[in-house]
DNA sequence: ATTATCTATAGATCTATAGATAATGC
DNA sequence: ATTATCTATAGATCTATAGATAATGC
């Protein structure tokens, strides 16, 4: 009749999916227990026995077995690429661009004042765990060895997770946009290069694309 | 007893500010329109004098207001500022930074879906024009000009964006967070000029803070 | 016995409408 | 007469609980 362990049987696992999809296309608000239900066939109530603690704790179990898994497939990027700051920015970005897009930005901002205290702090704990640290190491990484200027890692980072999230937005809403892939090249020779033209760089260049 | 015309009489103003505040706050589907009238120490049906369409009427004209308010600062801003890109930048983030954090990309993402499918596009081409569009142009002189590298001005512009808003996320959100200001000095350094050191440049570096 | 569903429904919340009331300006 | 509020309430929607039902595995 209960259930106490947050076992992984298939059907769960199955609600944990549909949840997953629902909350960060609609976000948490939207998306309604019902909503949940019909997508997976079967009636609201139902849900109940598998999160008994009802939306919010879905909401963050999704949450966090999402940036969990976000950890994970980073790391795994990070750790096959070489060790310049280009290679690993590269890497984490086609590991994001091979995801689904979780509009992260969007969902702390929109979601998070609806949850209680505790696990909001408990979700921004996590987001910074899995999605910002790993990358700031890297920035951090960098700075240290005098491959990039010395700025503040921790800026770089939350800068290149609000692009990232930018063109996850930008793939998924804009009509004609280019595939992830095209705007992470940009980005990234963005982000290492900047904009200008180097001056002395006589050689081939870095432009990726085209203009328009 | 009715009111059709949008008046702008000093009660709607103030419906119009409250209700703008509580939205870019907690966005669309987390705000009722209970806590707007708390919030204005009138009661709940009171608000239905000044938007007889309700809920969905009041947060597109107060997102519509909001993106031209942007759209006049955003001009002024352009205006002023020099005709160097790097000017531009600088002035359109400062814009921003005076601004009270809007979270374009959250709103759109998380509440867009709650609206009716004409608004929702409507508010997108809104957002496109008041927003996207100058910055894009603005991009789109630098390439022509040569004074950046022939990338898409499209991509450059939302990038831009995203960038802005995550820095009205994270001086919003982030404990201890640099000022507005100082990171909009990093990402215009950052955009223009990359975080590699530049090569050739013997002279003063723009490296604008230090490390951590 | 355990797992996973179902029906039925209570209770809360939220939007919106109807119609009354009060103040101000002509 | 116009402007801006109020009270009262209908109707919709949404979360969550109680308890029944059915299938599978021991």
């Amino acid at each position: 009749m209960m259930q106490q362990d947050p076992s992984l049987s298939d059907s769960r696992v199955r609600l944990l999916d549909t949840a997953q999809q629902l909350f960060h296309q609609r976000g948490y608000k939207s998306v309604t227990m019902q909503q949940i239900a019909r997508e997976l066939g079967i009636r609201q109530a139902s849900l109940y026995y598998h999160v008994p603690d009802g939306k919010e704790q879905l909401f963050v179990e999704v949450l966090a077995r999402s940036f969990e898994q976000h950890r994970e497939g980073l790391q795994a990027a990070l750790k096959t690429a070489g060790p310049s700051l280009e290679a690993k920015l590269r890497a984490a970005a086609m590991w994001f661009a091979s995801q689904p897009p979780m509009s992260l930005l969007g969902m702390m901002h929109a979601d998070m004042p609806a949850l209680s205290e505790e696990n909001t702090r408990w979700l921004e704990e996590q987001a910074f765990r899995c999605l910002f640290d790993p990358i700031a190491t890297a920035f951090r990484t960098a700075v240290a060895s005098g491959e990039i200027r010395p700025l503040q890692p921790d800026l770089l980072a939350g800068s290149f997770l609000a692009l990232i999230d930018g063109i996850a937005y930008a793939s998924a809403h804009q009509a004609g946009s280019p595939p992830r892939r095209a705007m992470n090249d940009v980005i990234v020779s963005m982000i290492l290069d900047g904009l200008r033209p180097r001056p002395e760089t006589n050689g081939v260049t870095t432009d990726a694309i085209s203009t328009n």
